[in-house]
DNA sequence: CTGAAAGCGCTTACAG
DNA sequence: CTGAAAGCGCTTACAG
């Protein structure tokens, strides 16, 4: 791979002046410019990154953190984030995490290694952000969740307001005449603000404020956020509460495997089991019977994230926490009782 | 954020002997390491990995290219080589390309830019690699498509045998009783290489071999690998060939699609209409009834992928060609006729 | 408009 | 075992 000292010479310029038209600055002659882009083409020339990062402070592209693969919600909005940003010319690199690592503790390492201008946080466990996101240094935005309770300007966040969309889902049920209500949610070790915790506080709301009894070792069930383990989740549900009518779950892929457990338990949906999931992801659309769901609103998700992001790298000004409105849709899945 | 000199400073140690320390270099004294390691872990020092890698030969991570967001079945594999690298300690990041993206171009962008040790290719453009990748210096490793016929020691490629499972796949319609089938496939603009060629070719083949009638232009529609256009165009085919009593998708979530068509237009699944995929998505297992499909080991294939990769990175040595059985998953949503 | 030169943060023979 | 120095490939004031 030759490199701008060849190119130089091949150009018959010195490499200050490569350098210039490569980086397009205008104090070049057309005659310079057009020569040493003919060498460049020709030679088939890259510029070596990791010198042209030592140099400037200006930083490579963005990079994704996705705190958990198999996740259909969060593959989701990663998809709508690449379709915004390429629209912008810019473009990203993706960093897997698993549910137990430190997103943080990568993201640390990753800015000192490529210095990035900027970071995508898709999920991400509060406690790490409220406890060491302050040694980071790069303007970041998290996406699905809020951050308004870390305190630090260079953080922006995003999310769905889910004691309200939780609330909503539950209000569904009930005005459905539903009054045996059963939960499928996340896992209370996820942490006081995590999913678990509001989802479940906007449900119970509802109940109260309708006067429906509810019975937290009963009525309520953890799963992770996946099929398999939504089945199993669903069998344990239908053992402890089996006279239930309706059954919220706190994710779709939730819903999609306590569909299929109630089915192999031989009850229908919606006839003997009403449900409702929360996500809106695409496959909610295409079961049979179609879904009930809480849609989170991805691509405005997506959307505010990245140009937010993008402004605040031009612009520095402190980040914003925005809730994004959800919306319920009401589906096939729900059978109006009573 | 400090530098090596901060730290030779610091420690009163040269920077070469700091170098060392932070290289795991043998040459050391075990005072010197352990006071600069002290003033490291006291400063939070991150080597400058730019630096580094402009320095050294030794280049950086393992990338992946992903041709096309939103296609579930290469999520999949992506996972399974995740936890496979993550248990040799090794990381990646990931680059998601548009379909119509030219991932050989990419490639040699993020080779200059950041001199990978290797590079995993997720689906890919027999086009592309047959005309460009001779220009990669990376060894690198194609997942889910034959490159056999691209001439390059540094690849290797992992794959099922498109026109074996196709072949399988209409067999087992046929077998069932079944006489007229229509056809969901992708697009013959992807290449005489590419998936829809092997694949009609397969299930042509089977139905020569058992006199099953077979028009091209009534029986086979084309469809992108998402479900909405597999809802499409399973009305495309309806209305082409109303009489048919099961069709072969050339993936699932065509089929996922088709089947929500199907339903939607009055028909049932299986009893007016048999349909098997091909893929074996997870979700496969959770539709109501569940899809028959033909399961590629995608386990098998980033396994073997993975440690292919690896192996010849450090022992450089031709890449290999390779089949991955596949397996016949015929579930409910065949009927058995006549 | 262009070139010569300093310097980004690191690694690594070369001496000692 | 340790330090001084060259150099990786680039960018960018500074002169002219």
């Amino acid at each position: 791979m030759p490199t701008i000292k060849d190119i130089a010479r091949m150009s018959g310029y010195s490499i200050g002046t490569v350098s210039r038209v490569i980086n397009n600055h205008r104090d070049v002659s057309d005659a310079a410019r057009a020569a040493i882009e003919k060498v460049i083409a020709e030679s088939g020339f890259q510029p070596n990154a990791n010198a042209k990062h030592l140099k400037q402070t200006a930083a490579s592209a963005i990079v994704i953190f996705v705190k958990g693969t198999q996740n259909v919600f969060l593959e989701d909005i990663l998809e709508k984030i690449q379709t915004h940003l390429k629209a912008y010319q810019e473009s990203a690199s993706v960093i897997f995490l698993d549910e137990a690592d430190n997103e943080i503790s990568a993201a640390r390492k990753i800015e000192a290694e490529r210095h990035p201008r900027g970071m995508i946080f898709l999920g991400g466990n509060m406690d790490h952000f409220r406890r060491s996101f302050s040694e980071i240094s790069t303007p970041a935005v998290l996406i699905s969740a809020d951050a308004s309770g870390v305190d630090s300007p260079l953080l922006s966040s995003f999310a769905t307001d889910d004691y309200e969309g939780s609330y909503a889902a539950a209000k569904v049920l009930i005005e459905s005449g539903h009054r045996r209500i059963g939960i499928i949610g996340g896992h209370m070790s996820w942490g006081p603000e995590g999913i678990t915790s509001p989802r479940l506080a906007g449900a119970v709301k509802c109940f109260e404020e309708y006067g429906i009894p509810f019975d937290l070792e009963t009525q309520f069930v953890s799963s992770r956020f996946s099929m398999d383990d939504g089945s199993r989740a669903a069998r344990r549900l239908l053992k402890r509460y089996p006279e239930l009518t309706a059954v919220f779950c706190h994710s779709d892929m939730i819903a999609i495997g306590a569909m299929r457990a109630f089915i192999d338990s031989g009850r229908r949906v919606p006839e003997d089991i009403s449900l409702i999931g929360f996500d809106g992801i695409e496959y909610t659309r295409y079961t049979i019977p179609r879904i009930a769901t809480i849609r989170q609103d991805t691509d405005a998700m997506a959307k505010r994230g990245i140009d937010d992001l993008l402004m605040r790298i031009s612009y520095p000004r402190d980040g914003v926490h925005e809730r994004i409105p959800f919306e319920v849709i009401a589906k096939e899945s729900i059978r109006t009782i009573g």
